[in-house]
DNA sequence: TGTACATCAGTGAACGCGCGTTCACTGATGTAC
DNA sequence: TGTACATCAGTGAACGCGCGTTCACTGATGTAC
């Protein structure tokens, strides 16, 4: 009875959702126009209806990747409700580093496409950006007091180095394992803390 | 007068040597076999004498890239002799992160290819071992009394992250450009010495 | 010292495959009258 | 309310390409006698 419709709907919205899913098991690499077409139910021209080339096609997925990334960052942040301390800011702050590593835990390879290399740029700038999530817990930060003005000005680069570079760690399997990804965890964060106060 | 033999001599080292240049432009993805296999200047089924398949070829040149990167923390490291004291010790450890992300920056292909994910393993291990060189001079550094035996424990995971998160950064592109590299190089070398030491 | 021969690093042609992209087309949708 | 038609999201066949790998083979090397 629910035939097949010759229009599909909302293909742009299928490509992007189905190419999220083989994203997640295979990385950026996995995506191919021809199997993303199949996937969405549609034939392989039909894809150039949407996007000019496979490439803008993944540079659509990575930057959907990066904004799912940074949408978790934001719920973990606001699950720790501010109250203008820098005890809660600190919380705040450390709640986006948290999720930012668990991203990369619980989907390595969805965590890698939001950073791999993308030939074609994407149409529009990302939304939520995890940079800005960032920035504005550490000016948040520096509102309270806790984080002092000097400290400011580098602390973008050294709480950004740190979590993605653990993060990057865990999603390729690259570290000798010297402990649990847990205690790792906690150890950059509380290491991040001891760099932004010292 | 100088024919090209039947016999190539050294395809092997040929091989690994044509990688590198290839895998220093354009990454692990670039590597092909018949590419490899033209510029080393013999037929692709010659390969195969020397590796079981392309595969194999990748994860010896990612490994000669791992490899490149270690000597140049070695040499770094021992360009600040060891005279004992937790200054020197430190000095040499700072190096070493600084011809990490220096690798990053002077190289950034390569160092993507270095820690590019590779469906084989390679044949023997890491030798020098960038994680070992980490080790080793945090090692010297708690002889020296610099590092508390607490603060050991989770060193290797803080001076790692923070490092190879720098270097994944500018190696890719994928910051906002809030600091010129140097800079954030030293700010990010402050906060490790600070996230130890605290 | 010279020759027979085993070894093995090469050749070159061929294979089948999946890829991105193109093209002339089809058929459903929705708007103007 | 019904019909003509423009629009445009789809089809499906075909293209040329570069890929990894295979195979029967060739020719240089080096060792045994």
């Amino acid at each position: 009875m629910n035939r097949r419709p010759y229009h599909h709907g909302d293909l742009y919205a299928a490509l992007l959702r189905e190419g999220i899913v083989t994203a997640s098991a295979g990385g950026a690499a996995s995506l191919t126009l021809r199997d993303l077409a199949k996937r969405a139910g549609v034939s392989p021209a039909a894809v150039y209806r949407h996007f000019p080339s496979l490439d803008h096609l993944v540079a659509a997925v990575s930057q959907q990747a990066r904004e799912r990334l940074a949408s978790s960052m934001i719920a973990a942040r606001d699950a720790v409700p501010a109250d203008g301390t820098g005890a809660i800011a600190w919380e705040r702050l450390l709640a986006t580093g948290r999720a930012y590593v668990r991203f990369a835990v619980d989907a390595p390879r969805l965590f890698e496409t939001a950073f791999a290399p993308c030939p074609a740029a994407p149409s529009r700038p990302d939304d939520p950006a995890a940079w800005s999530v960032l920035v504005d817990a550490l000016d948040e930060l520096a509102a309270t007091g806790a984080l002092t003005p000097e400290r400011r000005a580098t602390a973008p680069m050294i709480a950004w180095s740190a979590v993605h570079g653990l993060g990057t760690i865990v999603a390729s399997g690259v570290a000798p394992e010297t402990l649990p990804v847990d205690d790792a965890l906690e150890a950059v964060l509380g290491g991040v803390r001891r760099a932004l106060e010292g």
